[in-house]
DNA sequence: TGGATCAGTGGACAATCTGCCCAGTGAGTC
DNA sequence: GACTCACTGGGCAGATTGTCCACTGATCCA
C-alpha cells in the first residue's frame, strides 16, 4: 500500500519523499512566521480542516521535512557576539571521527562540516570577544589530532539562516527538479 | 524555599541582559528536547510553579535568547542534499549591500556573512546535486558586484547546528565572562 | 531599620484547544 | 466499476492557556 495517493501520480517515484505541495509550503511558512500557532488556529488560516492540517503536519514531520520545533536561541543574545569561521587540517592518520569528537565537546562549536578542498574540517564558533575567541581556538587546537586552523571572522551577516525561500521555491518548481534540459 | 536567591547580587550589570541561569538552560534544554511541550507541562518537568515557567519564557523572548520556536526544516529532506560554502570575493567600488541583496533573492543561498581575511563574503548554499549547484553557483557568479568564487561542498557534517551545550554552559561558567586574568 | 521591589508560589476562572472518533464526498487508480 | 486516499465538517471529553489574585522571602536603598 502506498500512502501518497494523488500525489505519487504526479510526482516521480524517486522525489515523492522530498516534495512538499503548496499547502505544506504555506503551512510551513505560517509556522515559521508565528511558531506558538495551534494546528486549529492554522486550519482557519489556511482555509482547511483542522483534519487537513493535523495530517499534513504529522506527514511532515514523518517525513522528516520537519525535524522539529526547537527554540532558536541566539548565541548573541547569551554574549558570544563573535562568530567565525574556523578550517582545520588533521592528520590523515587518525581519521575524522576522533576529531569531530573532540571539538563536539567544545560548547563554542555550534556545526562542524567535513569539507573538500585544502582543509578537511569546517568548523563554526562562537566567542564573546575576540580575545575569547584566541580561547576557543586554542582548545581546538588543543584536540588530538588537529595539525592547524586557519579562522575567519564573520563580521556582519546580511542574511541569516533561513529556509523559507527554499520552501517556497519547492513547490512551484518542484525544487528545480533533475535536470531536465542542460 | 529560595530557588534563585543571588542571581541579581552576583551578576554584574553588563552582563544581566546576556546571561541566563539554571532554570532557563534547563527550560531551554527540556523544550529543545520535546519542542511541543506546553507551558504546564513544562513546569512539572521542571518542579516550578507554572507562573514561573511563563514568566521565564517570555522574560526569555522578550530578550531575545530565545528568539522563536520556528518548525525546523530540513533541506535535505526537501531533496536538497548536497551542501556547500562558498566563499565571493566582490567588486569593492559597489559595496556589500547590492550582493548581498543579490544573493538573497536566490532560495538556495541559507545564508551570507561579509568575512575578514582574502574573501568578502561567505555563504551556506544547498542543492539538489552537485550538478545542481553548479547551477546555483552560476546565479551567484551572475548577482552583480560578484566578481569570483571558491566553493568547498560540505561531504559530512560530523556536528550538526546545536546551541545546547553553550546555553548549559553559560549558568555554570557564566560564559567563560570578560577576561578576568589576562 | 523600615519600605519598596521583585521573583516565585499556589490557587482559581472562563475560554480555548487538543486528541480522537465518525460518516460522507470527490478524485484518481487498478 | 470497485477501491483507496485526502479532505471535510461535526462532536466529544479532557487538558491547557491566559489571566487574575493574595501571600511569602529575599534583596536593595534611603
Amino acid at each position: 500500500m502506498d500512502n501518497l495517493p494523488s500525489e505519487s501520480a504526479k510526482t516521480p517515484e524517486f522525489l515523492y519523499t522530498m516534495t512538499i505541495d503548496d499547502l505544506d509550503a504555506r503551512l510551513i511558512g505560517l509556522l515559521a512566521a508565528e511558531p506558538r500557532l495551534g494546528v486549529l488556529e492554522c486550519s482557519r488560516r489556511l482555509g482547511v480542516a483542522r483534519g487537513t492540517v493535523q495530517a499534513r503536519l504529522d506527514r511532515l514531520l514523518a517525513r522528516g521535512v520537519i525535524t522539529g520545533f526547537g527554540p532558536d536561541v541566539s548565541p548573541a543574545a547569551l554574549g558570544y557576539t563573535v562568530t567565525a569561521f574556523v578550517t582545520l587540517e588533521i592528520r590523515q592518520e587518525a581519521g575524522h571521527d576522533p576529531v569531530s569528537h573532540g571539538l563536539a565537546r567544545i560548547p563554542e562549536v555550534l556545526e562542524v562540516h567535513t569539507i573538500t578542498g585544502g582543509s578537511d574540517l569546517l568548523c563554526r564558533v562562537v566567542a564573546r570577544t575576540n580575545a575569547d575567541l584566541q580561547r576557543v581556538i586554542d582548545q581546538i587546537v588543543d584536540v588530538r589530532g588537529v595539525r592547524r586552523t586557519s579562522s575567519v571572522i564573520a563580521l556582519d551577516t546580511p542574511v541569516p539562516y533561513r529556509v523559507l525561500p527554499l520552501v517556497e521555491d519547492v513547490p512551484r518548481h518542484g525544487g528545480h527538479q533533475y535536470v531536465r534540459s542542460p
